[in-house]
DNA sequence: AAACTTTTGGCAACCGATTGACAAAATCGT
DNA sequence: ACGATTTTGTCAATCGGTTGCCAAAAGTTT
């Protein structure tokens, strides 16, 4: 009979955690296990040759660190959580991958959680995660200023969509594809646009109408905000009425989801883009190129910041004395992608 | 004065782990630390009043069970493992959400890696990650069928889109939505048609394709391979030339992703989609209905997928005794979704 | 009221690593 | 060759929980 049957261990023993100890690694290698502790977490510590033959053990036994056996005395997991509002939002998924290859390069391991827009599930999951991770980045925007300032206190936190007094953050710049944005409009002979609006309460939503409303006005366009709206498809396609009744030819809207979902209403209700309405989305998700036309955004470069909020993390989690303005800023700003969903507009 | 400016205490020290612990709330409430661990953990063993003091005590310290500290004696982590090849492939993303929010409601929490769809990156992540979680969730392509048999003597393992003998799936049955598919373009007169193939080892690539033959040729159509591809948009796109030197009326791409990439680069070539040619994808990721046509294409419900795949792994932690046979089969099969990209086959 | 059963709570060992303190061994200076 | 110094390895405590075992306390039975 296979290792399977073996009598009185069945099921549960099958799957017993055979995980070699650092115990064995001494019994193998007739050493203390003190020193095997050495031997593997301090090079040098040891003598080199005790040294080689531990390491031989520990590989001849297939040794892993536990993990949690060495949480305990360290405090430190080697785990990074990240908090998004929806894992199916596009807008993340550059986030994630840029996030999870450079903690994966540096040998953590990503935790990541969803807060499902809800401010009381984001609460939840920093409750259940924080302790098991030594820093987090947080990609969502519902919690409070203070909260994410306290939380800062109890573990590195760093920003990825929104800023927050004395907590880092890696966001990128709007103000850079907003100007050519509008610049790009002012061109096309627009001079009454909309913005359409996200959530109230986010701090990037904040922060791009203020831009656009600037750049707006220091061209001598006329801006509004229709909104607040959710931002998702769905929301963009609602909102075609109003952006009709608006009587603008030009729109931002708040993500290219909103955009999205703003050209396909429009297009199903014979509404032409760009001819009728020129349409500006932000991020430049994927699929944004699938739409006919083509969904000219302003891009920010995710990915990067995914990456860069990491390797901002690993920073003040090695030094704990690093500032928020010890981190340099990222040096990418958001850009303007010209595509299909914007052309010049309508003689008034 | 605060908390905060205690002297020497700065940086590092201000960030101290502050939780309290089970010796704290054992002192307040004047019990012993382990009456105070069965409180906790174990309702009912312990005199009701002592267990409502032990309570109080615990919420006024705002206790948190340190999860590390708990593992090390049970080996129960709380965590359970997702493997993806491809995290920007939105394939996932609804098993992503899936499988998070099922984990979240059961007090789980969920570690995603990416394997970017190679074998070492596969390995490496899984060494990295099976002795921090107590199951894992495979939804990725490059391992053998022996190392996934060897995983799971280590740890459970719920395959999401592959099968393995012995091994636990929650994959879907492609059948149901492949012979609405194939009855579909024969109703549309459709005589030769070709699968655009995705890749080799993939197992999810081989029952699409076995399952179209053995359909196709049942309705007395003839059916050719084109491949094996990468599963991306791109190499959609170059397999155009491809596609039309078959000189079929119809092609079925292994997933969205190259159906989407063929279709774009077919309109931008002037090559009109349907009526040239028509297309079917399979999964109906976000953005398959933004092209022009939509892609008609056959869905998967990866999101209950992702969903039973956590309910599956966590009866086979609760009970080591469950075998493959006893989780029960996902009752949702594959579907077609008739969009735009099909229509009428052109006269021979 | 004595004998017996059930509850309840405390003691102490343990999970698997890390680390300060210290003694033994090796190396060095002269 | 002897004391001083450095290197190396061991001991034992510790991180924060869990849990088997046991004795004291409480409750039941006759």
């Amino acid at each position: 009979m296979s290792e399977k049957s073996s009598k009185e261990t069945s099921g549960a023993a099958t799957r017993r955690n055979g995980a070699a100890t650092i115990y064995d690694i001494a019994k193998l290698s007739g050493f203390n296990p003190s020193t095997v502790s050495r031997a593997l977490t301090t090079p040098g510590r040891i003598n080199a040759k005790t040294e080689a033959k531990i390491k031989a053990a520990a590989a001849e036994l297939n040794y892993q660190v536990n993990p949690f056996a060495r949480a305990l005395p360290t405090g430190k997991t080697k785990m990074l959580a990240l908090i998004i509002a929806d894992i199916t939002n596009p807008v993340f998924f550059n986030v994630v991958r840029g996030a999870e290859a450079k903690a994966a390069e540096m040998g953590y391991t990503l935790v990541i959680a969803e807060s499902q827009e809800s401010g009381a599930n984001e609460a939840e999951a920093l409750r259940r995660i924080t302790p098991t991770v030594d820093g987090i980045l947080l990609g969502t925007s519902r919690l409070r200023d203070e909260e994410i300032q306290e939380l800062n206190k109890q573990k590195p936190v760093v920003l990825i969509n929104r800023k927050v007094e004395g907590v880092t953050d890696v966001v990128p710049s709007n103000e850079k594809g907003i100007v050519e944005a509008v610049e790009h409009l002012a061109k096309l002979g627009h001079k009454h646009i909309a913005f359409l609006s996200g959530p109230r309460a986010s701090w990037m939503n904040t922060d791009r109408w203020s831009r656009l409303m600037k750049n707006a006005v220091a061209r001598g366009m006329t801006i509004v905000e229709i909104g607040p709206n959710e931002p998702t498809l769905e929301a963009g396609r609602l909102s075609l009425d109003r952006v009709r009744a608006a009587g603008v030819s030009a729109v931002f809207a708040y993500n290219d989801l909103m955009a999205i979902g703003l050209i396909r209403e429009a297009s199903a209700n014979g509404f032409r883009i760009p001819e009728d309405l020129s349409v500006v989305g932000f991020d430049n998700i994927f699929g944004s190129d699938f739409t006919t036309p083509p969904v000219t955004t302003i891009e920010l470069k995710l990915e990067k910041s995914g990456n860069e909020a990491v390797g901002a993390l690993l920073r003040m989690i090695d030094d704990p004395e690093v500032t928020p303005g010890d981190i340099e800023k990222p040096n990418h700003e958001a850009r303007l992608l010209v595509r299909g969903s914007t052309s010049k507009a309508k003689k008034a």
